[in-house]
DNA sequence: TCAAAAGTGTTGCAGCTACACCCATGT
DNA sequence: ACATGGGTGTAGCTGCAACACTTTTGA
């Protein structure tokens, strides 16, 4: 039997904020939209708080929305961050972000609780915008070496291991690609999420035993080379077979 | 460019908690832990707040312990449910519960963010403890029907499905089942979980195939027909297998 | 002694791995 | 013409599904 206290409301309450780890595939490189910090001239993840009267779902949609133009985008909640340090340590750089910006800078004195997201979006239907606090949005390959705030960079690692994760639990390549692509940038993003080379001959074969492609009697055209057939996503079929997850061991 | 807006403290905040959906596996049924409310007569999950100098995870660790005894239990989380009106528009059942037991009830007409965990423990070694809102705490089997406080009944099914995505990833039989254990008590777990059955010889064969467990000299005495050899997991093997995930894919 | 549960085997097929070979294209 | 990348094919192995048979136990 627990011994009964009085609550206090603010000492339970907490600032619950949002980061988002938006993905896009693009000259076979897996990239994140991040934006640029005017002052502290760091990368952040975009992000923002959630509204009294919103769910995280929404408000993931409406930030993301601001960033990229876009609506009704694939997002799913992977983690939520809680360690009490994890922005009270960065005092001095939260200053730097938000020197001279905003009325009442002590708010971010607080503890925030941030909940990851992670958004797989078409690169070429992007329009990047900054936020007030940055000077410039833009995508950045995953192999670069970068300087984040606080612990954004391990929010972007824990997204991608989950997607590695789901890969064959949602429509990773359905949501990463263009309407029409080939074989090869698949395979690619296949190789990029996963970390490791696979075979050609063997991943094509796979796939199309999936039957969740249709081949489209276009080729694509342009680049040197033998031209490559375009494939599509038949998405009721795709859906229907992430249902039991592609391969499904058990 | 987003338009800047003072920051309003409270605006902004949010009241989070946690709810743990405890399994057990004992009697061939997998089991939750349940408080009974002695005020509305609903069986919630195990709860608590969030204090403003712990993680989500120190926390959900110390609201297990209450319940079950047990220090270091193997925890995840697995979702956040935010939609607004998942307790606020329950306000008459957060009255029953609370009625006269502490002194500011209208802490409880906030809009409450709750973070989901699900935690594996070893059944036999659990005390179940009530506490001061409660009469009882029992284990429930998963095949009863029960009436549920707020939204918690979806929590439990959300628990459920994420175990079975991780049935491959996590050390999820390890954690469930005791020392010792046969391999037809390791089967009906996993027919528990991913809700159908398996061939019992093809079943044997895959999980000695793993190679994560060691197979006993004992044999289980006392229950009719012939007695089934004891096998236990080896951990270091099992946590290495997991790495890949058992029988992944890609 | 017999019903029910557990241990052990076998066979055929599907899918995967690891390859070789041919074709198309731009420089 | 040739280097490069893309399309297609095949042999062998592994592992799974779907079965049958034997062994042990308590009632």
């Amino acid at each position: 039997m627990t011994e009964i206290k009085p609550f206090n409301s603010t000492e339970y309450m907490n600032h619950i904020s949002l980061d988002c780890v938006i993905f896009g595939f693009n000259n076979n490189e897996l990239k994140v939209l991040l934006l640029h910090l005017k002052y502290s001239k760091e990368n952040t993840l975009p992000g923002g708080f959630l509204k009294y009267d919103e769910t995280l779902e929404q408000a993931a949609q409406r930030i993301v929305k601001e960033r990229t133009g876009l609506d009704n985008l694939f997002l799913k909640q992977f983690k939520v961050f809680s360690d009490p340090e994890r922005s009270r340590s960065n005092k001095a750089v939260m200053d730097g972000i938000i020197a001279g910006t905003i009325p009442d800078p002590s708010f971010f004195e607080n503890r925030f609780i941030t909940v990851g997201f992670y958004a797989l979006v078409d690169f070429l239907k992007v329009k990047p915008t900054p936020d007030f606090y940055s000077d410039h949005c833009d995508w950045v390959s995953l192999n670069t070496e970068l300087s984040m705030l606080l612990d954004h960079k391990q929010i972007i690692q824990e997204a991608i291991v989950t997607l590695r994760l789901q890969l064959n639990q949602q429509p990773i390549g359905l949501k990463l690609l263009p309407e029409k692509f080939t074989m090869p940038e698949l395979q690619k993003l296949y190789e990029t999420i996963l970390g490791r080379d696979l075979d050609r001959r063997n991943f094509q074969r796979k796939m199309l035993n999936y039957n969740i492609l249709d081949k489209l009697q276009e080729r694509k055209t342009g680049g040197a080379h033998k031209s490559p057939y375009l494939y599509s996503f038949n998405v009721e079929r795709y859906q229907e077979a992430l249902k039991d997850g592609l391969s499904g061991i058990w």
